[in-house]
DNA sequence: CAAAATTCCTGACTGC
DNA sequence: TGCAGTCAGGAATTTT
């Protein structure tokens, strides 16, 4: 399931290879992946035409703005792809739902067997709540959080960015504190903060030395650090090695390529194996109907 | 058959 | 009693 260091792959070689790209045409086989419009012929027609202009991320989710300042947001949800083809005539993958077609240089297609995730085309003057219709700062290549947060109105409710929205440990420790929850929880909140799913909050945890139950509001001024730290640091590693593509899972780069930070789980789906700072076997434990893994050793 | 995991929704429970 | 926050559980989905 791709999380903020997959999706931020994703982002920087879209950003390569589909800005200033204009729309030929739009074909959706699947409605659900287009289901907040009312229909697909509503999305197709926002979309044909437009160039292309920023790729830019928020969390798990990619947004492309358009030259008219609509934006394409684009969620994976747990099995979606992106494939980036230049040879049109290639086959289509089973579960393609939806292909952008360029006017030069190949299509854009988008696999998704489960369907969790979606497109949307959203206008930021049409969807209201941006009282100055602002627009996109020139030169934005990437994210700056407040800005693409006033172009997308449907993403408003979205916590701060861990990579994108820097913030200090104080800042960080007031946040956590506000809140009292268990901290795996709290970290796969996309509303405290957005872009972490399950697996990388297993590995931010055993990074930090902290067990996925403790509260965060009871966290010591070392602990907020190690926490902030190993959030920033794990996300980090994990975008230079393109993310994470496990034995069982679908996520495939743009060019159909597999991550490399699977390796370098500590964790995740690690049960029984020995832990590789204290040699002490894995736990697994369920929390929030979720799998949880860590260390019962390196984990307090 | 169960498990995997995303977002959204609802109902239950807790503390003040 | 009510309210806000937290959390568990279920739906939608397909493949293994």
């Amino acid at each position: 399931m791709p999380e903020l260091p997959e999706v931020e792959t994703l982002r920087q070689d879209l950003a390569k290879e589909v800005v200033n790209k204009k729309i030929k045409t739009v074909a959706v086989t699947n409605g659900r992946s287009v289901r907040r419009h009312p229909s697909a012929k509503h999305f197709r027609a926002l979309l044909e035409g437009r160039t292309i202009k920023t790729v830019g991320r928020l969390g798990k989710y990619l947004l492309l703005t358009l030259d008219n300042k609509d934006s394409l947001v684009i969620h994976l949800g747990m099995s979606g792809q992106l494939i980036r083809v230049k040879n049109v005539k290639e086959p289509k993958p089973k579960h393609t739902h939806v292909v952008l077609t360029f006017t030069q240089g190949g299509e854009l297609r988008y696999v998704d067997p489960r369907t969790f995730g979606e497109m949307f085309v959203s206008s930021p003057q049409t969807a209201g709540a941006t009282p100055n219709g602002s627009s996109l700062p020139a030169g934005m290549a990437s994210g700056d959080g407040a800005a693409l947060r006033r172009l997308v109105p449907e993403l408003a409710h979205l916590g701060f960015d861990p990579i994108e929205d820097m913030m200090s440990w104080d800042r960080f420790g007031v946040l956590l504190r506000q809140r009292h929850a268990g901290l795996k929880a709290l970290l796969m909140d996309q509303e405290f903060v957005s872009g972490i799913g399950n697996l990388y909050s297993d590995e931010i945890l055993f990074t930090a030395g902290l067990r996925y139950d403790r509260t965060s509001d009871g966290l010591s001024a070392t602990e907020i650090r190690r926490l902030y730290r190993a959030m920033v640091e794990t996300l980090t590693e994990a975008i230079k090695h393109r993310g994470s593509t496990l034995v069982d899972e679908q996520y495939r780069d743009l060019f159909g390529e597999a991550g490399d930070y699977q390796g370098s789980h500590q964790v995740y789906d690690r049960e029984g194996e020995p832990c590789r700072r204290c040699r002490s076997p894995i736990v697994r434990a369920r929390s929030g109907g979720r799998s949880t893994f860590y260390c019962a050793h390196c984990q307090v």
